[in-house]
RNA sequence: GCGGUCGUAGUCUAGCGGUAGGAUUUUGGCCUUCCAAGCCAACGACCCGGGUUCGAAUCCCGGCGGCCGCACCA
């Protein structure tokens, strides 16, 4: 069984994801966290937040979803998102038109559906599957449409968060210091009709998004705190590279693969994926080709895992330079040039994007962290650290009577007053209970035993080893917090 | 969307024309002083819709969903 099958199986059992609207029969794509997984993606939502807005003092935003079609007109996606596509009349396959005339006649495409169909037909272009007669080429749009008001004006589900971060960019500019440079970030749901969908949730036709764009001038391609990260390592797949390897910030920079922005992000999200729990040896930055590089992008890097599925991109960088912001002036007429007071001049900012996918995050994450069963556990078991996991900690009276039930109850509820995300049971023998915990990957287990009744102590047990640690139950917070912090899951 | 394959309690699985059996989970009870102990009881399933048949979980057709391959994949 291949581990993303085990991974999917647990997850149904382990409540961190569901199909959506499992009882109807689902419409694949489309996946519900449950209780443990929703944390898991709070806890990683919140991370992301410290690490890419707080400790910047970048802004954050929370756009509209329903998105007019004049934005995504102005952004490319009504017209990079749509695929010209014919069928076959004889086995129904679909197949991308252009793709398949580039491939026949060698001829770079126009544009346009007539030239695909007088070339099809010219060339006697039949199906590659069957050799089947083609239909009349026609287009399908990756994009969710719907309508606005009684008339229904045309519009679509965003296909990604950026775009409500451009239009918004003029009056946060105004109303935020109008300097650059200036970064808006955005954690929100996004949506791909994809055509179909596999391999659970790392391909959503509704999905979560991480997005930070940061607004600069060209004349000033620099990020302040770059020296801070300059030295930070990170594994890079170059261009025509067969294998990663060993990169600093600074030689990003050097080997003009990104500049010094792009660079600074791409050092913070290694330090955010390994603190999240991935594998390092298991990632890498791949700089895209010049044919693979998205129609806004000047220079894009994306990180990919390896999973059991082969290589799953994660996240996207991109170069956007100032193609959206300059397109939305166009399309809609309004002044998108600021004026800098330091240059003495007037520019379109660029754009330096970091992209995220939460859900693609979690599977990686659910696979890198998964522990087989062992000699010291008999158990499988998640290994993440204690800033992701579902419950900072668990509290078990060592059985189910009056005498320590009573004194667990009181801890559990000074630990949530104190912010601290806890779970309780006393449900079934301690052991299963400490198993069922590392199930969902609980780092730390405070149990009450008959000693607590005698000297107000408790036990704290650690995931990783099994070892517990008497601490005294006044302390119990504050040591709980600070093991957290450590990211410390052995005695 | 095409081709292959599969669909039995929450999960894993047996049965493959005569109205379903096990394991585990869950719930309650007894017992139990630290790593899935034991005993008793209870709950719980043939993916959906048609067809063939006296009778369908079992055979046929269609749909939905999973997995693999092709195509698609900001």
């Amino acid at each position: 069984m291949e581990l993303h099958e085990r991974i999917f199986e647990l997850a149904l059992n382990r409540s961190f994801f569901i199909p959506s609207n499992e009882i109807y029969g689902s419409a694949s794509g489309f996946y519900d966290y449950g209780p443990a997984g929703c944390q898991i993606k709070h806890n990683l939502e919140n991370a992301w937040r410290r690490m890419f807005l707080v400790e910047d003092g970048f802004l954050e935003v929370e756009s509209s979803i329903v998105t007019p079609e004049i934005v995504l007109k102005a952004s490319g996606h009504v017209d990079e998102f749509t695929d010209p596509v014919v069928s076959c009349k004889k086995c129904n396959s679909k197949v991308r038109a252009d793709h398949l005339v580039e491939d026949k006649v060698k001829i770079k495409w126009d544009g346009k559906l007539e030239t695909l169909n007088a070339l099809i037909s010219d060339n006697g272009i039949t199906c590659p599957s069957c050799g089947g007669e083609l239909s009349e080429a026609y287009v399908t749009n990756l994009m969710f449409s719907t309508g606005i008001g009684a008339d229904h004006a045309r519009a679509y589900l965003r296909p990604e968060t950026a775009q409500g971060i451009f239009t918004a960019f003029p009056r946060i500019f105004r109303n935020h210091g109008t300097k650059l440079p200036l970064a808006v970030g955005q954690i929100g749901r996004s949506f791909r009709n994809e055509i179909s969908p596999r391999k659970g949730i790392v391909r959503m036709r509704e999905f979560t998004q991480m997005e930070l764009e940061y607004f600069f001038s060209p004349i000033k391609a620099e990020i302040e705190g770059f020296e801070a990260v300059a030295q930070k390592k990170m594994r890079f797949l170059k261009r025509g590279a067969a294998e990663p390897e060993w990169m600093t910030a600074q030689q990003v920079v050097e080997e003009g693969i990104g500049n010094q922005i792009m660079a600074y992000f791409l050092a913070k999200e290694w330090e955010y994926y390994v603190l999240a729990g991935l594998d390092q040896e298991r990632m890498w930055f791949r700089h895209l080709e010049e044919n693979e590089t998205p129609h806004y992008s000047e220079s894009n890097v994306d990180l990919e895992v390896l999973t059991s599925y082969g290589v799953v991109e994660i996240s996207g960088n991109a170069y956007r330079t100032n193609y959206d912001l300059s397109r939305h002036g166009q399309f809609s007429g309004k002044e998108i040039e600021v004026f800098l007071q330091e240059e003495g001049k007037k520019v379109v900012p660029h754009v330096v994007e970091v992209s995220m996918g939460v859900d693609r995050l979690i599977f990686c994450l659910l696979e890198h962290t998964f522990r087989e069963k062992s000699g010291e556990k008999e158990w499988e078991w998640f290994d993440f650290p204690p800033a992701v996991a579902p419950y900072e900690v668990a509290v078990f009276p060592l059985m189910k009577k009056d005498e320590l039930k009573a004194p667990a109850e009181s801890i559990v509820l000074t630990l949530r007053e104190n912010g601290i995300n806890t779970y309780y049971s006393a449900i079934g023998s301690i052991g299963k209970r400490y198993a069922r915990l590392d199930e969902i990957g609980v780092p730390y287990a405070v149990t009450i035993d008959y000693q607590t009744i005698e000297d107000n102590t408790v036990t704290i047990r650690f995931r990783n080893d099994g070892k517990q640690k008497r601490v005294k139950i006044p302390e119990l917070a504050e040591k709980l917090k600070k093991y957290k912090k450590e990211g410390r899951f052995t005695l």
